[in-house]
DNA sequence: GATGAAATAGATCGTAC
DNA sequence: GTACGATCTATTTCATC
């Protein structure tokens, strides 16, 4: 686990804001030099706390308005079904993401599509299609929230 | 809904495999001059397509390597109920995301905490303590995968 | 709308503290 | 680890097609 300081930690929120913020601002922002930032920033990637830079699509823009996550359970859930599930649902064109998980289901499945009928279908049709798909369980999405800012949960440590 | 022609759905697909490449980059990538790609992604902004850029934070590395979806029913699912859950539940600072759902549940929150300790106590301490859950449900996420490319749904239109 | 050149602004690196 | 300043590169604007 990475140790993160109060100027990581200000640049994290920084750029949760904005992942876009240029090195300038985001150096007046928490009051260090441009090329302080820039090398903090660059450790930060570099120790793996930030895995990269996402673009923040609006899904019904993009023709995807009906969002549901699906719960299946997998018979036998056996590593090579889980695997081979996983694998195909990851790739789907449908899915936005997967959870794999613990309790009364096997999968989460987060799909965005274009509307209730394509939703339908895909559950019916694609999901259904494969053998190791035991149980099926949708829940239609009526609205995301992501946390703005996701704060370490690591308490400061001073590296001076 | 967006229309969007061959250039912005490249546009689109560059960005979600990395948000962070220049504008540069995103021309010579897409077979365009610099002028043209700025315009159109700025038109990608402007027309909400793009809402945003964030930056992908490993959870582990942030001290939450705990992730979990707690499935929660509200009674009763009244507007007030629901709304003021909601509210609540995505200010935490456990939450990542707060789905709001049909089906069996109300809502599904992904939460990551720094132990299985941690979770229990959110779980059966703070969630409780609202007096509209009725039940909770919870799940631990063994492993999220995030689709690294979403295409539009929306077929390809002509815009010359 | 798209282009290419020119002006503005930002990123980056060497050097010093 | 941090700051300053010079250099290199990218962004942005604008005249033109």
């Amino acid at each position: 686990m990475a140790e993160l300081d109060e100027l990581d930690q200000a640049l994290l929120r920084e750029l949760q804001r904005d992942a876009r913020r240029t090195n300038r601002e985001l150096a007046a922002a928490t009051g260090v030099s441009p090329s302080t930032s820039l090398e903090r920033v660059r450790s930060l990637r570099e120790r793996g706390v930030i895995r990269g830079f996402l673009v923040d699509l609006d899904l019904e823009e993009v023709g995807r308005p009906v969002q549901a996550l699906i719960a299946v359970r997998i018979r036998p859930p056996s590593r090579a079904n889980i695997e081979a599930f996983r694998e195909w649902a990851s790739r789907l064109p449908e899915t936005v993401g997967v959870f794999v998980v613990s309790g009364g289901e096997d999968f989460l499945i987060h799909v965005a599509v274009p509307d209730n009928k394509f939703l339908y279908a895909f559950v019916i049709d694609r999901l259904t299609q494969r053998p190791e798909v035991a149980d099926v369980r949708t829940s239609v999405v009526y609205e995301h929230i992501r946390s703005p800012v996701i704060e370490p949960a690591t308490p400061a440590r001073r590296r001076r």
